[in-house]
DNA sequence: CGTTACGTTTACGTTCGCGTCAAGTGTTAG
DNA sequence: CTAACACTTGACGCGAACGTAAACGTAACG
C-alpha cells in the first residue's frame, strides 16, 4: 500500500459497501484498481469513480448508465467525437437531474402539507397539555 | 366507465405504464380498484395513488415503502397510534428526501463545472470560427 | 355464427444488483 | 512447518419489478 492506494478492505470500510460490491463493480468497468500481485489497489482515481458511482445510484441512474458518465470525468485526452458524445450524454442526464429535483421540490412539499395536516389531527387527537 | 372512472387501457396510456404493471401494484396491494364484473375499473383515488407510486419511484423507494407511506395521504379516520407511527414514518422520507435534494444540487453543480470543461475544451479543438 | 378486440388468471422467464458459499492462493505469526 | 488470515475467482442464489406466453371469458360487429 505505498503511495495513496488503499485495500479492498479499507475502501469497503470508507464508503460501506462490501468487497462483493467493488468486485462487481470491477466486473461491470466501472472501477480499474491495480494488481499488486493478485490484491487489488485502489488509487484516488478508483475513490473519486466509486464516489461518483454511489451518488448515481442514489439517483436511480443503473449502473450501466453511471458507466458511462463516468467517462466524461475522466477524459484527459479524448477524441473530439468521444468528447461530442459524452458532452451531449451529459446534457441529457443534466436535465434528467434537473426535472428531478423540480418534481423533488413538489414532493417535498405535498409531504410537508400532508403532515402539517397530519399534525393539526394529532393536536386534535390530544389536547392534554393544552394548558400549559 | 360511468362515472370518473377508467378501464385499465386508458390507465396505461395516461400513466405509460403496461396492464401487468398495474395488476403487479394490486397484487402489492398499491392498488383497489372497483371490479365491474371481472374488469378492474380505476377511479380517482386509484389515479391519485398511482401518481404518488410512481413519483416515489423516480426517488429511489421501494415499493413496499411506497405502499406504507401510500397511507399517510389516504387517512380519514386512523387510529391515534397508526396515526403516530405513519407520521413518524413520514418525517423519516422527508428527511431522506431534503438530503436527496442537497446531494442532488451538489451532483448537478459539479455535472455542471465538468461540462464547463468540457465546453472549453470543445471549443479549443474547434477554432474554426474564431474569427465571425 | 365466427372472429376480432379487450379483458382475465396462472405461471414461468428475465434483468439488475448484489449475497453467499466453495475452493484455491499467497503472506505473515507463532 | 503450520495455522490463521486476507484476498482471490467462480458459481449459484435471491428479491424486486416487471415481461411474456398460454389459455380462457365475453361482448360487439358484420
Amino acid at each position: 500500500m505505498t503511495d495513496q492506494t488503499m485495500t479492498i478492505r479499507q475502501m469497503c470500510e470508507d464508503f460501506n459497501v462490501t468487497p462483493r460490491t467493488l468486485r462487481f463493480y470491477e466486473a461491470k468497468e466501472l472501477l480499474f484498481p491495480v494488481r499488486e500481485g493478485q490484491k487489488r489497489l485502489y488509487g484516488k482515481r478508483d475513490r473519486a469513480r466509486l464516489k461518483l458511482i454511489l451518488r448515481g445510484k442514489r439517483f436511480g441512474f443503473s449502473l450501466e448508465e453511471i458507466r458511462q458518465l463516468l467517462d466524461l470525468y475522466y477524459m484527459d485526452d479524448g477524441q473530439e467525437t468521444q468528447l461530442r458524445e459524452t458532452y451531449a450524454l451529459a446534457q441529457k442526464h443534466l436535465a434528467d437531474m434537473e426535472s428531478q429535483r423540480a418534481e423533488l421540490d413538489d414532493a417535498i412539499a405535498e409531504l410537508k402539507a400532508q403532515m402539517d395536516w397530519g399534525a393539526a389531527r394529532l393536536a386534535q387527537l390530544e389536547p392534554k397539555r393544552a394548558a400549559s
